[in-house]
DNA sequence: GCGACAG
DNA sequence: ATCTTGTCGC
């Protein structure tokens, strides 16, 4: 290994190299444990300025009940650069980690596991520094393509890219926009999946990413007056 | 060279 | 991601 799974001074150039060398390191496969609890991350920030707000919200399941929330105001360090996204966002991500007490048994993120360029989107590049389940949540394809859904909740196809099976897109509300999921560490894709629909409620976006969503904003909102 | 491109 | 009000549909 020449790069720390924590390297954060690193060029984009750099950035890129260190994910071909950790994306080795990823285990795909069903979790060791079952699952009780689930966080969801989520960051936000104001255009044209490095200050980014970041929460984690923890829920029970399958009550899907909050069990414990924490947030954090930090500055970002790394520009939004398609594929590098964890380098963005990671650092502050682990500075909310550290004010959280109740640790959970799985994690989603709100981007991509394995459906990325290198295979290794943020939910990787987490799941792997914390050495926990995670799962990617992505509102959005980054790469990969999908035949047509069906308008009903609940279903799915699969996210190929390149003739490889990197995710799946998920219809988590009847006629509205599919999320991607994808396995980020010591998941496969059909527990990821499963986790996301055992994580959905009325909502498009699974309860775990949808309420850090709703925290960080109101973080941000209040930091402003 | 051209188009795509998580948040 | 963020900038923003009303409006269409279940």
């Amino acid at each position: 290994m020449k790069f720390p799974l924590t390297s954060w001074n690193l060029t984009p150039k750099e950035a890129v190299e260190a994910q071909k060398e950790w994306r080795s390191l990823v285990r795909i496969e069903p979790p060791t444990r079952e699952i009780h609890t689930i966080a969801g991350a989520d960051i936000s920030f104001n255009r044209f300025s490095d200050v980014i707000y970041s929460a984690i919200v923890v829920l029970s399941l399958p009550e899907l009940r909050i069990i414990e929330t924490a947030s954090v105001r930090s500055t970002a360090k790394f520009p939004y650069v398609p594929g590098l996204l964890s380098f963005r966002e990671t650092p502050s991500f682990l500075e909310c980690w550290e004010k959280l007490r109740t640790k959970p048994d799985a994690l989603m993120l709100d981007g991509q596991g394995l459906a990325h360029p290198r295979r290794f989107g943020i939910a990787c590049h987490i799941g792997l520094i914390l050495d926990l389940p995670t799962i990617g949540c992505a509102k959005s394809i980054l790469v990969g393509q999908h035949i047509t859904l069906g308008g009903e909740a609940g279903s799915q196809s699969p996210l190929v890219d390149k003739t490889e099976v990197v995710g799946v897109a998920l219809r988590t509300k009847k006629n509205v926009a599919p999320v991607y999921v994808s396995a980020g560490h010591r998941v496969d894709l059909n527990s990821a999946v499963d986790l996301a629909l055992r994580s959905v409620t009325r909502y498009r976006q699974p309860e775990p990413t949808r309420q850090a969503h709703l925290l960080v904003n109101q973080l941000r909102r209040d930091d402003k007056g």
